[in-house]
RNA sequence: GGUUCCGUAGCUCAGUUGGAUAGAGCAACAGCCUUCUAAGCUGUGGGUCAUUGGUUCGAAUCCAAUCGGGAUCACCA
């Protein structure tokens, strides 16, 4: 079913071509907002357009058009010009029908367009260290992203591509070979991940130390760098790996087991999960066959030297190497070769990378060259650009220790929240087992609502101090107003199966938590369309504002008769819905007593 | 330097297919619990929408220039 805003629309575009054939007024010229407050209506027909156009004065054509709808259709009621604007309001008895009707997986998978084949590719972690803060909001978007996708009617899987080779991971390897003395997570009773991150720093620590040593007996730096043995034999080990040596397999093998272990845990707690995991142990070396045949198209074309490139001057990007002279291939080339892999497996109609904003020049680099080569499904590579996560100190740099662990922040958020509904005193009528998972619930949905809540396109601040805030706009409070609602349905006792008869006579506050209810599906759509979790963010914290201000106004257990009570409980009990089904989706679980 | 993104209240952010007097939250201040959960509600103060010019009935939104900031332009991934 059509929104109240987008049928306006059509009812208004009637209007205008009934009275004014010649004008030809399209549903899309038609500008439809809210109301604003100080003015009386609910939605607002902006005439400004066509004033011109017909000749007429826009209090003249805003009585024409408003008498119109109103004579036409008895869904609006009153309307008024003022100064251009053609102010409607929505006839109470109208929602009588809505309130009947509601059902809200009907009204998010009515859109009207064809179901696509989407894969959603996130997290992307490498193997050699713990997760952090910027992956944290990476892995909300992509589950969000995914969940709202899937919901709006479309076939989604989750995709995750391991970085699990490469120089990096050697040089947890050789550190764990130095200094590890045999040493396990079990061992030490440390998480896999962390463990073999320790070994990452150890390494940096120890080839800074080497490089030093060399420059003091009197060695360029740019050399020492090279020549440091820690580091030649990371390199060699490299090498080891690619010729599948068996003691580095092994050794690679048991590490990068430790920090799926480690990982697992982490996923766990912030609700991450994979349909399909490719490793790039076991993708780096596809593309190679599609250079060749770029080669073979004119696609590419080779420098005496033997590496391959690809031109994209005339597109305004620069020219870009595919394949090194010695015959190996970079990142892109590995890219170019998955993106036809999934093809090939899923077949999708879009295939979105959750990846950020740094890569933006790589992703368009990629989109480009898999068109060119004619790779099926290129037209649907979406690179979901995402901002830094920065701290109010700036970037999180590693150097300087100032990298936040996504476990550590986890633990933390959990932590206070635990604390602060302590300190409310909130928690009798609990088991110790219930209030654990309410601080998890709490703590882990602020953490995500935080970061969600910021359009993802642009860069944001985590804030510490801000991000433990559970008042104002949070996931807190929404989850407050949905507790809270649980619990005032239970002791007026709501019976879900009844029917709304009266919708006479709305108060302001009804009518308001109406209009925004009405507007669910129409965000939904909106989110899905522009891949954007931030607007269900803002939407559900409007919902739940609007909410409270109804709560406070108008009482149910003392409400003036009872079709006003029963009115109020479908009030309430349609916004607990719509909260539990937007949390839902942006990963963020909603307690029904806190 | 080339390309590109950004600049809105003290802070964090909404608002941009051009529409009414630019909105929230936090912070500050003043009220509201004998009544359905006060993690709440109500109110007050707080703005040269970076600057300048242009387009037009109308610009935070579009265009140009300037200032300030980020990203990127690797035979790294």
């Amino acid at each position: 079913m059509k929104s109240i805003a987008a049928q306006l629309k059509t009812d208004a575009a009637a209007a205008f071509n009934a009275l004014y054939p010649d004008a030809q007024v399209k549903e899309q010229d038609i500008l439809v907002n809210e109301t604003k407050p100080e003015f009386k209506g609910d939605y607002t027909i902006v005439l400004f357009p066509f004033v011109k156009a017909l000749r007429l004065n826009p209090a003249a054509l805003g009585d024409a058009i408003g008498n119109y709808l109103v004579q036409n259709n008895d869904r609006y009621t009153h309307h008024e010009t003022v100064a251009g604007f053609l102010n409607i309001a929505i006839n109470d008895t109208y929602w009588s029908q809505y309130l009947n009707q509601f059902n809200l997986d009907l009204a998010v998978k009515s859109g009207e367009h064809t179901p696509k084949k989407i894969m959603v590719e996130y997290s992307s972690p490498n193997t050699n260290k713990p997760l952090h803060l910027g992956h944290l909001r990476n892995n909300f978007l992509g589950v969000a992203i995914a969940n709202i996708l899937a919901e709006t009617g479309n076939e989604v899987s989750k995709t995750c591509v391991v970085n699990d080779r490469g120089v990096h991971i050697c040089k947890s390897m050789i550190a764990w070979q130095m200094f590890g003395n045999g040493a396990t997570p079990e061992s030490t009773s440390t998480k896999g991940d962390h463990f073999v991150g320790e070994y990452y720093v150890k390494f940096n620590d120890a080839y800074k130390a080497e490089v030093a040593e060399l420059v003091a007996n009197g060695m360029e730096a740019a050399k020492a760098e090279q020549e440091a043995p820690i580091m030649k034999a990371t390199q060699q080990m490299l090498v080891d790996w690619e010729a599948g040596k068996p003691e580095v397999m092994a050794l690679w093998n048991t590490m990068n087991s430790w920090v799926y272990s480690g990982f697992d845990i982490t996923y766990k707690a912030i609700g991450s999960s994979f349909d399909k995991t490719y490793y790039e142990s076991n993708t780096y070396l596809l593309g190679k066959d599609l250079v060749e045949a770029g080669l073979a198209k004119g696609v590419f074309y080779q420098k005496e030297d033997g590496s391959v490139w690809i031109d994209l001057t005339e597109d305004g990007l620069d020219e870009k190497l595919v394949r090194r002279k010695d015959g190996t291939s970079v990142y892109i080339t590995q890219d170019i070769g998955l993106a036809a892999e999934k093809q090939k497996e899923f077949n999708l109609d879009e295939s979105i990378y959750v990846v950020g904003d740094e890569q933006n020049y790589h992703f368009k680099v990629l989109k480009l060259i898999c068109q060119k080569l004619g790779v099926p499904g290129a037209d649907g590579i979406f690179h979901l650009s995402y901002g830094m996560v920065e701290l109010p100190s700036g970037k999180m740099k590693s150097r300087e220790g100032t990298v936040v662990d996504a476990d550590d922040l986890v633990a933390e958020m959990v932590r206070l929240a635990g604390e602060q509904t302590e300190a409310a005193g909130k928690t009798e009528g609990f088991s110790e087992a219930e209030l654990q998972q309410l601080y998890e619930t709490i703590g882990v949905g602020a953490l995500k609502f935080y970061l969600l809540r910021v359009d993802p396109k642009k860069k944001m601040i985590f804030d510490p101090k801000e991000s433990i805030d559970l008042h104002g706009f949070t996931a807190t409070f929404i989850q407050y107003a949905h507790a809270r609602i649980c619990s005032l349905l239970t002791k007026t006792g709501y019976v879900n199966n009844e029917i709304v008869i009266d919708t006479k006579d709305l108060l302001e506050p009804e009518k308001q938590l109406l209009i925004i209810q009405e507007q669910y599906p129409g965000t939904l759509a909106q989110a899905a369309l522009e891949y954007n979790p931030s607007a269900l963010c803002n939407y559900t914290f409007k919902l739940a504002q609007q909410f409270n201000t109804f709560f406070e106004q108008c009482s149910i257990a003392k409400a003036e008769s009872p079709e006003k009570k029963l009115l109020r409980q479908v009030l309430a009990d349609h916004t607990a819905k719509i909260i539990r089904h937007s949390m839902n989706l942006l990963g963020i679980k909603v307690p029904n007593k806190m």
